[in-house]
RNA sequence: GCUCCCUUCGUCUAGUGGCCUAGGACACCGCCCUCUCAAGGCGGGAACACGAGUUCGAGUCUCGUAGGGAGCACCA
């Protein structure tokens, strides 16, 4: 039997860091067992769920690539399945029509935790056989085995066993005429053919009683994987009070979605000691099985180192296109200055995020909005400052070629020339570019001002130095 | 309250009874390199929650304690 996983999101709002992860892990497993990854929108609370919602869902799996193979199948869409399948339940006589209000069905469940008891409906309706009828509280009810108990072996959690006695007969439809969450699940999962059931730990709860439905259905009880939370850095919780939650937030941050995937996979799951993935190895490598069990904490910080990773080792050419979508971003006109593949090359090694990137990328796309005086009293007025200056003005206006080996030929040139260090001769230098002491290596810093704006940037430093 | 789950450096983790005086990575600290800032190189501090037991031997197995989490809905 080929394997097919899904992502089963409930479109209430974006796609977040946990939510990413999971369809990570889905996709993964399906692409190294050569299966199908199947994408179910869970739309059945019509309260909270939204189309913009299931927008930002899909945008967020196709920026980090993680493309389903079938779907989106959406459950609102299935409601005639669902009542199907319960009226085939309700005429085998393993479900039954039950009446309560939801307050009575409260006042049981006050009643049992005061008597210190899991609350659990006292099927009164259970074995009545009353004739149905119209009314509004009518809902239809799961006749759970009361005796013996549910085992299964979760592949991250391991074996699994809960007592039937601690579950009570669920609702499966309510009285709106809506299936509820773990009735769809169970059809959808038969109906779509899902082998492996990989999802967050907060429905191991749930999975005793989705398999009692599976065998009242005479269905395939598939296999399940619980996956252990992701919290913030305060071991709480992922929240908004942590930044970013949205995946799509992490695009507006500057980072790779290859960073965010590795940084993903390897949050809960490890290779030995490899670090680095590429998305080929993580489809070769990852097996569910190998999931940690306990909840991991997001680390920032290593995000940002493994972002960086990238941006030093992958081609420039294929992160231009992103960097050039974050130059917009900041408002900056990549047309009117330097290639960005150059501007990449000259500060990949100094930034984490490529939103850092294209703010330190401004100075060579317009004008030095900002002199420091710190950096023009202490570079430029100095006795060598204007020598400096003058010579290599000179030097860079007569270059045949404009490259950054022979603008770092005229800056060796001019501190031989001067009897100076390399230091004596980049401060200045770097203070006429920049306005400020801090930049990149200062052949690059020239040359990406192109020659026009590097010449005309050292005459502005001249008046300054005199000043 | 009840049921289930979890527990190795600050963080992510390696570890499946002897290879562990517990390894790697991020972060931190120091040194080197150096035109600034970085990057890089080298080095350092830093953990088996606690207690019993099983065993010749336990981070690894069992039980208990503590701490944390999830669920107990006509929400997914």
């Amino acid at each position: 039997m080929t394997v097919r996983t899904r992502f089963a999101p409930s479109p209430t709002g974006y796609l977040h860091i946990g939510g990413a992860r999971t369809a990570l892990y889905c996709w993964l497993e399906a692409r190294r067992r050569g299966g199908t990854f199947v994408l179910r929108i869970e739309d059945t609370d019509r309260e909270r769920s939204t189309q913009e919602a299931v927008q930002a869902i899909l945008d967020g799996m196709s920026w980090l690539g993680l493309v389903h193979d079938e779907g989106p199948f959406y459950q609102t869409l299935r409601m005639d399945r669902y009542r199907e399948v319960a009226e085939q339940l309700l005429a085998e006589g393993k479900a039954y029509y039950a009446y309560e209000s939801k307050d009575e069905i409260e006042t049981m469940r006050s009643e049992a935790m005061a008597a210190g008891v899991k609350p659990r409906y006292n099927g009164y309706y259970r074995e009545r056989n009353e004739p149905k009828r119209d009314d509004p509280n009518r809902v239809i009810r799961f006749k759970n085995p009361s005796t013996g108990s549910v085992v299964f072996e979760d592949k991250v959690k391991g074996r699994i066993e809960w007592s039937n006695e601690e579950l009570d007969d669920l609702v499966i439809f309510r009285s709106d005429g809506f299936p509820t969450y773990n009735f769809a699940v169970v059809v959808d999962d038969i109906d779509m053919g899902i082998t492996e059931v990989i999802r967050g730990d907060d429905h191991v709860n749930n999975t005793p009683r989705q398999i009692n439905i599976y065998k009242a259905l005479g269905a395939a009880v598939p296999e399940f994987a619980h996956l252990p939370m992701i919290l913030g850095p305060d071991g709480q919780k992922l929240s908004k009070r942590h930044g970013a939650v949205s995946v799509m937030q992490y695009r507006d941050d500057g980072f790779l979605p290859h960073a965010l995937l590795n940084y993903l996979v390897r949050l809960g799951w490890s290779h030995g000691d490899q670090e680095i993935f590429s998305v080929e190895e993580m489809k070769t490598l990852f097996d569910i099985a190998d999931v940690n069990k306990a909840a991991s904490r997001f680390d920032i910080a290593k995000l940002s180192w493994l972002n960086q990773h990238y941006l030093k080792h992958d081609d420039p050419l294929e992160i231009a296109p992103e960097f050039e979508w974050h130059l917009r971003q900041a408002g900056i006109d990549p047309d009117i200055g330097p290639a960005p593949v150059d501007v990449i090359v000259a500060l990949r090694d100094r930034v984490q995020t490529l939103k850092e990137m294209a703010e330190r990328a401004r100075i060579w796309y317009a004008p030095i909005a900002e002199w420091d005086p710190k950096a023009i009293e202490k570079h430029l007025k100095t006795d060598t400052a204007a020598a400096v200056l003058n010579l290599a003005k000179t030097k860079l206006a007569a270059l045949a070629d404009w490259n950054p080996a022979a603008v770092h030929g005229v800056v060796e040139q001019v501190a031989a020339e001067l009897e100076l260090g390399m230091g004596k001769v980049a401060a200045p230098l770097r203070v006429a570019m920049t306005g400020t002491q801090v930049s990149p290596s200062i052949e690059h810093t020239i040359y990406l001002a192109g020659r026009e704006g590097a010449l005309g940037r050292i005459d502005e430093a001249l008046v300054r130095a005199q000043g």
